[in-house]
DNA sequence: CGCATTCCCTGGGTGC
DNA sequence: TGCACCCAGGGAATGC
């Protein structure tokens, strides 16, 4: 699932694709992915040429001379480039589009075989801060202190891998990378918010900064469906120490890994390392 | 308000 | 091989 190093590893190549690309045509096949306009107001963006990709968060954004799109990759979106339509019909299955770009050097496809994926366009002059999508999104791990952290969460009575995966307290952290931080950090993923104190705040902070970084490094995690496009897969799959990696030995103790679900997410953890705290 | 639950959606996996 | 079934999950909406 795309989360924070993965939507970087997305941003970088298309970065490096579709930079100065003046757009030709704009089709969104999947209506309800464009959340805050109409067909119309997306065509705007036709003889505008793509300014900068940005990135917030898990946030994929794509900028225009007169605009600017967000895009988000939930479990499965994706991102293609081709140089051509036949490319294009040969090597995907079409089915899954959900927004496809034409610009005047290649061919931009936004796929979700799952149709969860959203796009919304906002004027440029609509910044970040105001911008109704990105306003609720909070700081990334390398924006927040533990200081900050424990604050907002020493009053909660969840789960802290709950916690962890509400953006609006913490950007960034998907499924993969919350049970890796909490193993990381020793921190048990059922331990209510309101028991961590500030130590372990800080370790939280230091092990997120740390992995989310090593795995930007590594292009991201593969695992299930994700790829960054067809000729890219991320790395980081194999420095991960938990997850997905039930019935396997904790590189720690050699502990059986363990699985269970909270907040209704497969979570992985090793009972030895992450003991629940209960005060 | 805080927290839990439901829903969206469909490919892939499992079991018969 | 084919069919029925269930699971995965980010985030919005709904419920308590």
């Amino acid at each position: 699932m795309p989360e924070l190093p993965e939507v970087e590893s997305v941003r970088k190549y298309l970065e490096s694709k579709i930079l100065d690309s003046k757009i030709l045509d704009v089709n969104i096949y999947v209506k309800k992915a464009l959340r805050n306009a109409d067909v119309l107001e997306l065509s705007k963006i036709k003889n505008q040429k793509i300014t900068k990709l940005d990135r917030i968060a898990k946030h994929l954004i794509i900028h225009f001379e007169e605009h600017y799109i967000i895009c988000h990759l939930r479990m499965e979106g994706k991102f293609f480039i081709f140089n051509n339509e036949s490319d294009m019909n040969n090597l995907t299955k079409r089915d899954y589009d959900i927004l496809k770009i034409t610009t005047d050097k290649n061919i931009i496809l936004f796929q979700d075989k799952r149709k969860f994926a959203t796009v919304d366009i906002f004027e440029k002059d609509i910044s970040y801060i105001q911008n109704k999508v990105l306003k609720k999104v909070g700081p990334e791990p390398f924006d927040i202190d533990e200081n900050e952290l424990h604050k907002k969460i020493n009053n909660k009575n969840s789960d802290i891998k709950k916690v962890l995966l509400n953006q609006e307290i913490i950007s960034g952290l998907g499924n993969i990378y919350v049970d890796e931080v909490l193993f990381a950090s020793k921190i048990h993923p059922e331990t209510k918010a309101k028991f961590l104190d500030l130590k372990d705040c800080k370790e939280i902070i230091k092990n997120s900064r740390s992995i989310l970084k090593e795995a930007i490094k590594h292009r991201g995690t593969t695992i299930r469906s994700y790829a960054i496009s067809l000729e890219i897969e991320g790395g980081y799959q194999k420095f991960l120490n938990v997850h997905q990696k039930k019935g396997e030995k904790c590189p720690i103790d050699g502990n059986i890994i363990k699985k269970i679900k909270v907040g209704g997410r497969g979570t992985y953890f090793c009972d030895i390392c992450q003991k629940l705290k209960n005060s």
